[in-house]
DNA sequence: TTGTATGCGTTATCAG
DNA sequence: CTGATAACGCATACAA
């Protein structure tokens, strides 16, 4: 392996020399940086960052904590989603992106999720969908050992910043769009989780609908489980006229019991997931780009990391139909 | 940040003794053992891995290559079963697995690509769906300077492992019991990539059926594209009895698009991705297990960088039909 | 069985 | 603007 002591002496500079222009510092004449350049790429020299990290005690390394299969089963594309736009992010930005799942972690009490991601030399987490009953990640979190960016989830500290759509805004206005379409009073909304703040949020919209349009609304919660979803629509959609469900996935299982009860009741989701051009009818929803999502939140803890402080970022969401056809092509 | 050398402070021992209990060696007695441990555990200490790689050079880091979008369209669930199989099991042998996508070194030649790797400290990759035109991709894994598992495609050598289902076979087997189900002989054969590795074991296997039962089988390449299936369908399903698939996201295409078109044709798949369950139909599909191909390809990785050399890996699969109440409970 | 000393490839401080 | 040189935290050959 070639070190910078290598192009050092090709270059005939010393050490130090070479490292400042790979960091480029302002100190250097164009000339030995040229010198140096020709000597790096004549000696096909690639920096070893393991020992840079090791000296000047920044990894850059960062950490991708995701649910999978909480929300939904197997095909649940969302996290997914988020992989692709944290990673694309993180390689554009030169910082270390590594993925960790709530299953690998789950049985771990504070210090050793601390001593987990110390060991790996993890400067920053980007958590998504972090709920109320995660105590000890919530912990984590609060003990500011790390540069943290929460997806869907509040919390902003010094160290800490949140970043999401406005749920409760959306929820109002697919609702409203949706209802108004159909021209329906009688809805039953099938809720995500009982102390999941998106959730919480995403009822708050829907009852400030309810209550400005005085609808008759009976909530239930699905626990953002497209069986669940199903089971509440067999037993009380026939009563209903339209169903408002807190995600994607819930709507499909929604959906397809109708078909199944073989009565037809408009169904609105939310997410934007491509899963729903499979449903068989141009469901409403709310489109959340999860790729941009994640892309921000890199951005957001690469600023964390270099000093700044928290904040609490909202991205816009777009009330979309999606259909069959648009999905595949 | 508390070190080694705190540890062998406390303990009243040499920093080498304490890495020997780290690593453990065999020469150390069980009561200056007891001593390190203790002190670890009061120091709270946690080793650092990067000083630990820097030193013996060795870093235990492994990329995923994958691609997404490419066989497939926005939901492609494939990938993320690769991550998480690939994932856990790293974890579980203590490997550190960073995910890399086609897209992010597409542009790439071979040296810039053996340089990225090598300034992530990387020391093998597993590679998922090489085809035949990744040529400066191909040439890296020929360099032998890195440790591969091949997933989907060949190429075994010293340092090279491949692993797999037996897609000739399989396609045979879904064929066969598929069409002898329905008992047509006038089939529609809608192939993956031409120069794809498992799209021609697939092809083979079909013609292998064909050649065995006489059918009459017109063959199309619809490049694993749902939209490319759903068009072919709809050109050449009218006069055929049956549609195959090398895909199953070809087959929900061609599914939908007979369901368009109003007629009914019978459509086997392959892969046994979920999302067969919300295509409408009962599909015939063969099965492969992702996540555990995955797991295994990590497992054979770790073999490889521990100096074993590369081998042939042939995998199970299962011949299915996926509905839509399996698919979400 | 334990300790000493050296080096891994960088960065950073401080003279020059 | 450039060059020595001391860390960084750990592993390991070798000495004791």
């Amino acid at each position: 392996m070639v070190s910078i002591r290598d192009v050092a002496k090709e270059a005939g500079v010393a050490i130090s020399t070479v490292s400042k222009v790979l960091n480029n510092y302002p100190n250097v004449s164009e000339e030995t940086k040229q010198k140096v350049n020709a000597a790096i790429a004549g000696l096909g020299f690639v920096p070893n960052t393991i020992a840079s990290a090791l000296s000047s005690k920044k990894t850059g390394r960062v950490a991708l904590v995701l649910d999978v299969n909480r929300h939904a089963q197997t095909v649940d594309e969302i996290p997914m989603q988020y992989i692709i736009g944290a990673i694309n992010k993180a390689k554009e930005k030169g910082m270390d992106i590594t993925t960790v799942f709530f299953t690998m972690i789950a049985e771990m009490n504070v210090e050793e999720m601390i001593r987990y991601f110390q060991s790996q030399s993890i400067e920053g987490l980007i958590i998504c969908g972090l709920s109320k009953e995660d105590v000890v990640l919530r912990k984590l979190v609060k003990s500011s050992k790390f540069k943290v960016v929460l997806i869907d989830a509040p919390g902003v500290s010094e160290s800490t910043s949140s970043i999401h759509i406005d749920n409760t805004k959306a929820q109002y206005e697919v609702a409203k769009k949706f209802l108004n379409e159909n021209n329906c009073r009688k809805v039953l909304y099938i809720s995500g989780k009982k102390n999941g703040y998106v959730s919480e949020e995403r009822l708050t919209g829907m009852k400030q609908l309810a209550e400005e349009l005085g609808l008759k609304v009976l909530i239930r919660t699905g626990n953002f489980s497209e069986l669940e979803a199903r089971k509440l629509t067999m037993q009380y959609a026939k009563s209903k006229e339209a169903i408002i469900c807190a995600s994607d996935l819930m709507a499909i299982g929604a959906m397809k019991a109708l078909i199944d009860m073989d009565i037809y009741r408009p169904v609105c989701g939310f997410d934007g997931v491509s899963l729903m051009g499979y449903a068989g009818k141009q469901m409403h929803t709310v489109r959340q780009d999860f790729q941009g999502i994640a892309a921000n939140a890199v951005e957001e803890l690469s600023r964390l990391m270099e000093g700044g402080s928290g904040q609490d970022i909202v991205l816009p969401h777009k009330l979309i139909r999606i259909k069959y056809l648009d999905v595949i092509s």
